[in-house]
DNA sequence: TCTCCGATTAGAC
DNA sequence: CTAACGGTCTAATCGGAGA
């Protein structure tokens, strides 16, 4: 039986790399992205990495570097960045019927059974490049773990030229690999269980593979043993070809500023209801449970605390955001406590089940699975934009919207901002 | 003592 | 000048409540 030929192509700095496609001035430039807020550091060109920043780093701690190099932040541009990865995903399809998008800047893509593999790998990245612009690099390896792996090694060495296939490996020049590559880079180990795993003297990817199972399972549990076991090649992660609907579905936000007053407050939370349940609606799903939550700054120790949430079962599953804004609403004002700088809010909606053929409330109303009034308004705001329609207690204001100085056009998704349009 | 369930932890990106 | 630190999601595990 041969083995499996599963590729992992990943996107390389994928934000900076969408940004530069419009901006062509910035190749060799020090770029980075941020995140929400302008935050912290969540893409980074090659040159913002040797200039030391790091991932997930906050903003405000690079900006002497970032200054003294000129390095350029951008704010985040989620549509752009969307419809790049669809692009990209299109193109990737028609390597192979059997894919999974696995994130935004990530697809597997099984390969097995192509013939000439490496000159098809390599065919793969001069596509993508050329059709999208977005530079990749593609990993092969026998199991998800394995291609995740070779995904690093394609990445961090120039000389595989973006691409490495583990399945081309000796057991003796792969056993060589593995104990030079510390043992944080595979697939489900982070940094705490990284830690863990070294103080039992385990610190390579060779001596995770080779240590004693039923000791590592016993120490770490079913899902380190499952990792062991695709490092040997025993695939136990399979491919999801359909994604499979959201268990729950938050929306949250930090704000620009702090916020003082109730009104403000629920003019964030009513926006978080619409865009939850728009999602909920898109999956055909509803709710029965929903949490609301609030929090005042955590990295501001000289303020005073709270950090409130309440869980909201409802009567029936639903997907009506009237229905559900009116317990959010009502939440809110439990929560509220005057005297406090809240910084962020948000909610959560659990308990989801399917709306199509699953059998239904005998005190619902309707069987169709959304009204007829939310499928208006999610068509009217699918196609004049988001925010078109909206809940009244979404006010106007939006005194709590976070901070972007520094974004980049929507150049893919609004004619209004293509420059001599 | 067992089972269930919500909260917590750890991870990914 | 000062203050400035993301958002969504899943699975496993923990620990208390109630049977």
């Amino acid at each position: 039986m041969l083995v499996q030929q599963l590729a992992l192509v990943d996107c390389n700095n994928f934000y900076v790399s969408c940004e530069r496609l419009f901006r062509p001035d910035l190749t060799n430039c020090p770029v980075v992205v941020l995140s929400n807020n302008d935050g912290c550091v969540v893409s980074r060109s090659n040159e913002a990495k040797a200039l030391g920043i790091k991932m997930g780093q906050p903003w405000f701690e690079c900006k002497a570097v970032a200054e003294q190099h000129g390095i350029l932040a951008l704010s985040s541009n989620y549509p752009l960045y969307a419809d790049i990865s669809n692009r990209v995903m299109s193109v990737l399809r028609t390597f192979s019927p059997r894919s999974e998008i696995y994130s935004i800047d990530e697809c597997f893509v099984d390969l097995s059974g192509t013939p000439n593999l490496r000159a098809q790998s390599y065919a793969l990245r001069e596509i993508i490049g050329k059709w999208t612009g977005i530079p990749v690099c593609v990993g092969i390896g026998s199991t998800k773990t394995l291609a995740k792996l070779a995904n690093y090694v394609a990445k961090k060495h120039p000389r595989s030229r973006g691409v490495f296939n583990l399945n081309d490996l000796s057991e003796e020049q792969l056993r060589r690999l593995l104990s030079q590559i510390p043992v944080g880079e595979v697939w489900g180990v982070g940094s705490k269980l990284s830690r863990r795993l070294s103080e039992l003297g385990i610190d390579t990817v060779l001596e995770l593979r080779e240590a004693h199972s039923p000791t590592l399972r016993a120490a770490f549990g079913v899902v380190m043993e499952r990792t062991q076991r695709e490092l040997l090649g025993q695939p136990c992660i399979e491919l999801e070809q359909v994604a499979p609907d959201k268990q729950q579905i938050m929306s949250s936000r930090s704000f620009g500023r702090p916020v003082t007053e109730l009104a403000i407050l629920q003019d964030a939370l009513s926006v978080f209801v619409a865009n939850a349940t728009e999602k909920l609606r898109s999956q055909n799903g509803k709710t029965s449970l929903v949490q609301v939550f609030l929090s005042t700054d955590r990295f501001r120790k000289d303020l005073p605390q709270y950090h409130p949430g309440m869980a909201i079962p409802l009567p029936s599953p639903t997907s009506d955001s009237l229905l559900i804004n009116r317990w959010v609403q009502q939440a809110a004002q439990w929560l509220w406590r005057p005297g406090y700088r809240y910084k962020k809010a948000g909610i959560l909606l659990g308990a989801i089940t399917s709306a199509l053929n699953g059998q239904h409330d005998l005190f619902e109303e309707s069987a169709s699975p959304v009204s007829p009034l939310m499928q208006t308004l999610d068509r009217l705001n699918t196609r004049f934009g988001r925010g078109t329609v909206r809940l009244s207690s979404a006010g106007l204001t939006r005194q709590w919207e976070m901070r972007q100085e520094r974004k980049s056009p929507a150049y893919t998704t609004d004619w209004d901002q293509l420059p001599g349009v």
